[in-house]
RNA sequence: GGCCCCAUCGUCUAGCGGUCUAGGACGUCGGCCUCUCACGCCGAAAACACGGGUUCGAGUCCCGUUGGGGUCACCA
């Protein structure tokens, strides 16, 4: 059996880093097992679907580098077969008209919240003569679910679980108007599109045992279920809108690598041993459902950081430059001039070991464009104000000078540099951190003998003039 | 509140009855390296929620308590 696995996003919002999870674990285990992964937009919410949020998704889903197979399914476009499932239960007599009123319901309702119980359709209309059915009311149709019993759930992730038939209601199969909710459109969608393996958030698990009373009305084989447990934020609530769950666009922003995300979200919640970095082409050969574990994980934005670090060394240098060049161009309000996409080449192995995200790679790949540095640190002017700054910075120009051009290299440039310090019988650090100071504007950079040699003789010697 | 799920360092987790004086990673704090920063390396502090069982033996199995979470629509 080929194995089918789906995500099943309804496009009221954003893709959320949750939604993004759940997308990698169903298409990983589908890869794993040379099977499929498809898309379905649960856009039945007619109100809340929107369009912005479709493309969101698809976007979100694309930039993480989860392609999904085939087309994408649009569940409000099913709405026939949907209906027509429905009335196959009703024949079958597995469904029922319920001719119940909006403000019957709410009495119920109310009732039910007066006593501080729940509220449960009480299946009023489940076993009436459609004969007696009110002048005028449209009917919803309900599932006649089993009132005796109980019905399981054979997770693959939360194991057995069960429930006594009798929590469960009459659910609306079919709306007055005719539509169909979700509890119909997701079974008969899984069914219909052959996913073997319905991978989803644990918030999930509750609908479930409807879902498999559907399945079981239209005899149908159940799906294997795996519900993944949610992630909460780093204070242990709900990931929610309201809590500042983001997009995945605005991890983008913030300068993160898919693959990072993806290596960090596939360890929120799944682990193998002690592996900690696990690209995802050996994510494809490692992923089981037996590696997630059953509990709620935290996000931790540090981590994601440190992972996202880690994928930044890992980079090829000129993909990074290609990613860069924009936020430096929107910076400085012009392209990029051959000599400085020069530099970046020359430059980028280093200073990509140096930073956490793509913005903060931007920013310091500044120091070698034309006319920098372009701010000075509070900590750069206190070492240029210093007292023996001056003394320092001298001594760095008076051996830089003396390098000749065909000498100008990181080697020259130390030789030059080490030999200028012991002249002046200072220590390198009292050449090295003005001289650098001046150079890139900060008390932080990458090697001094590479940024002066990466810069060139004649702008390394223009920025130590400024100050000298 | 009913139902369902969960429970190892601050966080992500390893652990699937004895090898646990509980391992790894992030973070934190020291140190080394060193022209600064970062990387790297070395080291430290830091956890089995609690109470009962079962067992020769429990972080590991069972029950309860507590705590956390999810879910209770003619939303998805």
């Amino acid at each position: 059996m080929t194995v089918v696995t789906r995500f099943a996003p309804s496009p009221t919002g954003f893709l959320h880093i949750g939604g993004a999870r759940t997308a990698l674990f169903n298409y990983l285990y589908a890869k794993r097992h040379g099977g499929k992964f498809m898309l379905r937009v649960e856009d039945t919410d007619r109100k809340r679907s929107t369009e912005p949020a479709i493309e969101a998704i698809l976007d979100g889903l694309r930039w993480l580098g989860l392609d999904w197979d085939d087309e994408p399914v649009f569940q409000f476009a099913r709405v026939d077969r949907h209906v027509e499932v429905a009335q196959a239960m009703l024949a079958s007599g597995h469904a029922y008209k319920c001719y119940a009123t909006n403000e019957e319901l709410a009495e119920l309702r109310a009732a039910a919240q007066a006593e501080n119980k729940r509220f449960l359709y009480d299946g009023r209309w489940r076993d009436r003569d459609p004969s007696e059915a009110p002048e005028g009311v449209k009917p919803a149709i309900r599932l006649k679910a089993p009132k005796d019993g109980e019905t399981v759930i054979t997770d693959l992730v939360q194991g057995e679980v069960r429930v006594a038939n009798a929590e469960l209601d009459d659910m609306v199969l079919l709306r007055a108007d005719g539509t169909p909710t979700y509890m119909l459109a997701v079974v008969v969608d899984d069914y219909d599109m052959g996913v073997t393996h319905v991978i989803r958030g644990d918030d999930h698990l509750n609908n479930t045992f409807r879902q498999i009373q559907v399945f079981n009305a239209m005899g149908w084989a159940l799906p294997a279920f795996a519900h993944i447990p949610l992630i909460h934020g780093a204070d242990g609530a709900k990931l929610s809108k309201r809590h500042g769950a983001l997009g995945v666009d605005a991890y983008r922003d913030m300068g993160l690598l898919p693959a990072a995300i993806r290596n960090y979200l596939l360890r929120l919640g799944w682990s193998h041993g002690d592996l900690e970095i696990v690209s995802t082409a050996d994510a494809i050969k490692l992923f089981d459902l037996e590696g997630v574990g059953r509990s709620a994980s935290r996000f931790d934005m540090a981590k994601l950081e440190n992972t996202n670090a880690h994928y930044m060394r890992e980079s090829d240098p000129k993909s990074l430059i290609e990613a860069i060049s924009p936020l430096i161009e929107a910076k400085i309000d012009r392209s990029l001039s051959v000599t400085e996409t020069a530099r970046l080449n020359i430059g980028m192995a280093s200073l990509q070991q140096r930073a956490k995200t793509l913005l903060d790679l931007a920013v310091s790949a500044e120091i070698y464009m034309d006319g920098a540095p372009f701010s000075q640190s509070p900590k750069a002017a206190k070492v240029l104000a210093g007292a023996d700054a001056t003394a320092g910075l001298a001594a760095a120009l008076t051996a830089l000078s003396a390098i000749p051009d065909d000498a100008w290299n990181e080697e020259g440039i130390e030789a030059a540099l080490r030999a200028g310090a012991e002249a002046a019988d200072l220590k390198l650090g009292k050449l090295a951190q003005p001289l650098r100071a001046a150079l890139t504007g900060s008390d932080a950079s990458p090697s001094l003998f590479e940024v002066a040699a990466v810069l060139g003789r004649d702008e390394t010697l223009r920025r130590a003039n400024m100050h000298g």
